[in-house]
DNA sequence: ATGAAAAACTAATAAGTGTTAGTTTCGCTT
DNA sequence: AAGCGAAACTAACACTTATTAGTTTTTCAT
């Protein structure tokens, strides 16, 4: 009866995975079922084994297409030829665009990571600690060339990945702050309490 | 034949409750089977219908014992006589260590506070709303008074809540980085971006 | 138009869910 | 020791879950 609609420049798949995104954003995993996917999807349950592997597999592909956007982006950021500061500039305000573009999948990425299967869990959280530990080499590079006051590398790299990971409030808030507004006011408050 | 072992100063009931913020915590709260969570208090399922009127209610004692000690704090901060520097310093130490004296709780609701039922879940959400604005009211007061640069107030409470939500990561690093280390560094971080 | 592949459908399964009913056991007071 | 209430147990129910099997419909290149 219904078939479904391909996404523009993307597969079947591709859609159905960006349906369930929204869904585990607004239900989380566990309370989202195959029925309401399809509903959403304008198909009958089973007919979704068409495109996909299982419900895990779901999971799977939002919560890596996230990780690997991530680490790419750190990875270019890395190579670049630029202060410190820049560089952490310019990660934050990447991670404010990521929000704001991908909101559902950054959401279940940062909540719903823990239901994974066993080989992805393991993976996601290493590639996360991976990136983590990156930011910390790069807050350390920071303090050695006295562009960052000696503060504890780690706590400052955990305050700032918080901070932006808590821009998922603002949006319950997006009419009442422009999102310039926003990125500028928070890239001021998190680099000042770190440049020396 | 196993009975349960009533916490310290406290019912059954509330061991029952403790029991289940570390499961929820660890698995999420749908993900969580009442079958499971006995098995962990030690006794059969339906064992815990004695003491407790539904797995809803667990997640509802979890979620409002924790909203009403912020919400406490905060009044009694209110009221006090300060500057709005030296609140906002308390209100973060106090964020922190309720953060490591009961992480399963704050974890479970900040996470899980979703699956609230309806007349819970819009008490929750208004009550949390009403504690963000009381923090919004007082930042101004510190921009007022020229103890605060002239921030947006809204996004200055937004990135300090999302900063000690965030040390929820760093229970994983806590050998690393002893909690005194830790408090006063993101103390730092937090108010040196916001004090002029 | 035709035949084949893609993708929809219906029906069904096995496992797991929260919870209730009914019964037995435990622990304390008398 | 007796008895009573609290709290454990077993059995079961009604429902939902993801997923598979088997079948029919749709789509599209020839």
């Amino acid at each position: 009866m219904a078939k479904i609609k391909a996404v523009a420049n993307g597969s079947k798949k591709d859609a159905i995975v960006k349906k369930a995104a929204a869904l585990f954003r607004q239900k989380g995993f566990k309370a989202s079922s195959m029925r309401e996917l399809a509903e959403k999807v304008g198909v009958e349950a089973p007919s979704l084994y068409n495109h996909i592997g299982s419900k895990s597999e779901l999971l799977q592909h939002i919560c890596f297409n996230v990780a690997n956007e991530f680490t790419l982006h750190l990875q270019k950021l890395e190579d670049a030829e630029q202060t410190v500061v820049k560089k952490l500039e310019q990660l934050i305000r990447f991670h404010i665009k990521m929000m704001m573009q991908s909101y559902d999948e950054l959401y279940v990425a940062n909540h719903e990571w823990k239901h994974l299967e066993d080989p992805y869990l393991p993976n996601f959280l290493s590639q996360r600690k991976l990136y983590e530990s990156s930011m910390v080499q790069l807050v350390k590079e920071g303090i050695r060339q006295k562009e960052l006051k000696n503060i504890h590398p780690y706590v400052a790299v955990l305050t700032i990945l918080s901070a932006v990971r808590g821009l998922e409030f603002w949006q319950r808030h997006k009419k009442d702050i422009p999102a310039d507004v926003l990125e500028n006011n928070m890239v001021n408050q998190l680099l000042n309490g770190l440049i020396k």
